[in-house]
RNA sequence: GGGCGCUUAGCUUAGCUAGGUAGAGCGACGGGCUCUUAACCCGUAGGCCAGGGGUUCGAACCCCCUAGCGCCCGCCA
């Protein structure tokens, strides 16, 4: 059964309406790591809904958190506003400074990560129920009713948090960050709670007083992530492997959650993603695969792909090189396979009857729009093959004019076919491009080519120069005349080939060569064969 | 120190809350396609399921122990 599926049945037996949640903190760029989070909640729903239960996504916003430091991209200018409400204090221009003009807007620091995280999500078919931004959720009062029983049950709480975190909390410890009259919530020291209101004095030595029902403040963490479940309902959520370690936030969660009245939702711990080769994802070390940044380079159906094949609790190593064509090819294929059907379903083994309902599951899970199943795309145009194709012709009518000519596609290319050669340009033009990919088509016969050259047979060269002068210029007359000579003179097509390859490519091997040839000029061709051919009698 | 996850063919892995002959993809090898090695089709080889113990008529699958690797435990998913 397919992960999801798994969740989706454990729901099922608690109840018939789901509420799946999401939280993300906006305090920096996103990357896919949040990306696995957000598509997690969103299959699971997805897997409820197939199940014939009632499911809703919502995504908190955590708006409310603090800034928590001066991140590397931002401006030394951030430091006045440690501790203020990311929903509170500008956004950053290019430079990193504070943008007051967009602020003056109502473009708030955590609007502008998150506006283009929302923008992906939208093409990535992510259907959000509702945005829940905590902060405005704390300003209307709707967290008023946890953080008044938070406040009154602080003994208790605090129990739960030393007991299960294993860790001491001071003495002034108090379950509400009061904001001071800064705007800041650091540095504060509670003195003293008379429902709703608490007592504060802030780090100047002024006092003030917060209302707890009004906002003016917010839970911290601990205590912030169960009153989110216990106020909206939540049954479900998907939390990275830092909440779920032992008396991390989850545990402490659980707990508190009772406290407040609810039961706490049904737990999974994802893995993270990490880029191949360079680690964890971290804005502060920048190594990032932005959501939108990898839409520019896969469909998006791949990325939701990449997350249904992985179990949560997976980790998935994100290789932009070869393995994205792989894992993109092996999508179609699966594709191809679902079309095909299963063959004789009574004379498969459970095993295999099973793998069957999890590669249709993995599938219907990756369509972006849910109401659509999966089909096959119309035309076989493989990454590989578009990878070629791409590099050899600069212009796309150049592309369309050679599929059709194979009769990988007939007519005009669809959105689907556009959207996909605009994204393999500007993946081959980025530094994510496997190296193994990139054609190299010679204009000189490099010298590690020559030595390999000097053991052939300088007559085959020849006999291809003249045979390729006056051929028709098409991919099967070429591989014609490379094949019908290597056969005349007895030369073993493979070695036929790694010649031409290496006169071609300076590499032994690559995609179907006549391909490469035809989509060529004749005389470029020739000037190449030419050159070898005078490398060789000197 | 606490905890989580992983360890199955060369590589990536499925199967583990239905315990009953180990499935797949890539790669390799062979063949076919009127003739490449990154296309396509067919086939072949390759696994004492990390190690040990237990439960069972029977375990990759359940329980215990050990080892290796990765990661999380100051609100960075």
């Amino acid at each position: 059964m397919h992960w999801a599926d798994s969740i989706a049945k454990a729901l099922s037996h608690r109840s018939e309406k789901q509420v799946i949640a999401s939280g993300i903190t906006p305090s920096g760029e996103f990357h896919i790591g949040h990306l696995r989070e957000i598509l997690t909640s969103d299959i699971i729903k997805r897997a409820c809904l197939r199940l014939g239960l009632d499911a809703q996504f919502v995504f908190f916003v955590d708006d409310a958190d603090p800034l928590r430091k001066v991140y590397d991209f931002l401006d030394d200018s951030y430091e006045q506003y440690i501790g203020h409400q990311l929903a509170n204090i500008p956004p950053p221009d290019e430079n990193g400074s504070p943008d007051f003009d967009r602020f003056k807007e109502g473009v708030s620091y955590a609007d502008h990560f998150l506006g283009p995280f929302i923008q992906a999500l939208e093409h990535i078919g992510v259907n959000i129920d509702e945005i829940i931004y905590n902060y405005a959720a704390y300003k209307s009062g709707k967290v008023a009713e946890a953080s008044r029983i938070a406040c009154n049950q602080s003994d208790a709480i605090r129990e739960i948090i030393e007991r299960v975190s294993g860790r001491e909390l001071d003495e002034q410890w108090f379950p509400w960050n009061p904001i001071d009259s800064d705007g800041s919530i650091d540095g504060i020291t509670i003195t003293g709670w008379e429902d709703p209101i608490v007592y504060w004095t802030d780090s100047q030595g002024r006092e003030g007083l917060s209302d707890v029902t009004k906002g003016e403040g917010k839970l911290p963490w601990r205590v912030d992530w169960p009153a989110k479940w216990v106020w909206r309902g939540v049954t479900m959520e998907p939390f990275g492997k830092d909440h779920g370690a032992a008396g991390g936030s989850y545990d402490t969660g659980k707990e508190i959650s009772v406290i407040l009245g609810e039961q706490p939702p049904y737990p999974t711990t994802y893995e993270w993603i990490s880029l191949k080769g360079v680690g964890a994802m971290s804005s502060s070390t920048g190594v990032t695969i932005g959501p939108l940044e990898a839409l520019e380079l896969v469909p998006p159906e791949i990325l939701r792909y990449l997350i249904t094949r992985n179990k949560p609790n997976r980790h998935i190593d994100f290789d932009t090189g070869s393995a994205l064509i792989e894992l993109a090819d092996e999508y179609q294929k699966k594709l191809g396979d679902l079309e095909k059907g299963p063959g004789n379903w009574e004379s498969l083994s459970r095993r295999q009857q099973v793998a069957w309902e999890k590669l249709k599951a993995q599938l219907i899970y990756s369509q972006i729009d849910p109401s659509q199943a999966p089909h096959a795309a119309s035309e076989r145009v493989t990454f590989r093959h578009l990878a070629m194709l791409a590099q050899i012709r600069k212009e796309d009518a150049g592309v369309w004019e050679s599929l059709q000519r194979s009769g990988l596609i007939s007519g005009q290319p669809d959105d689907d076919l556009l959207r996909r050669l605009e994204m393999m340009r500007t993946w081959i033009n980025g530094p994510h491009f496997p190296e193994s990919f990139r054609l190299r088509i010679q204009t000189s016969i490099s010298d590690q080519a020559q030595s390999y050259l000097d053991g052939r047979d300088g007559d085959y060269i020849f006999s291809i120069h003249k045979g390729l002068s006056d051929c028709v210029w098409g991919a099967e007359e070429i591989n014609g005349v490379i094949c019908e000579e290597a056969r005349q003179r007895e030369i073993p097509l493979r070695d036929a080939f790694q010649t031409m390859y290496w006169i071609v490519l300076n590499q032994d091997f690559g995609p179907k060569l006549a391909s490469i040839l035809a989509e060529m000029e004749r005389q470029e061709v020739l000037n190449l064969l030419q050159l070898a051919i005078d490398g060789l009698s000197s």
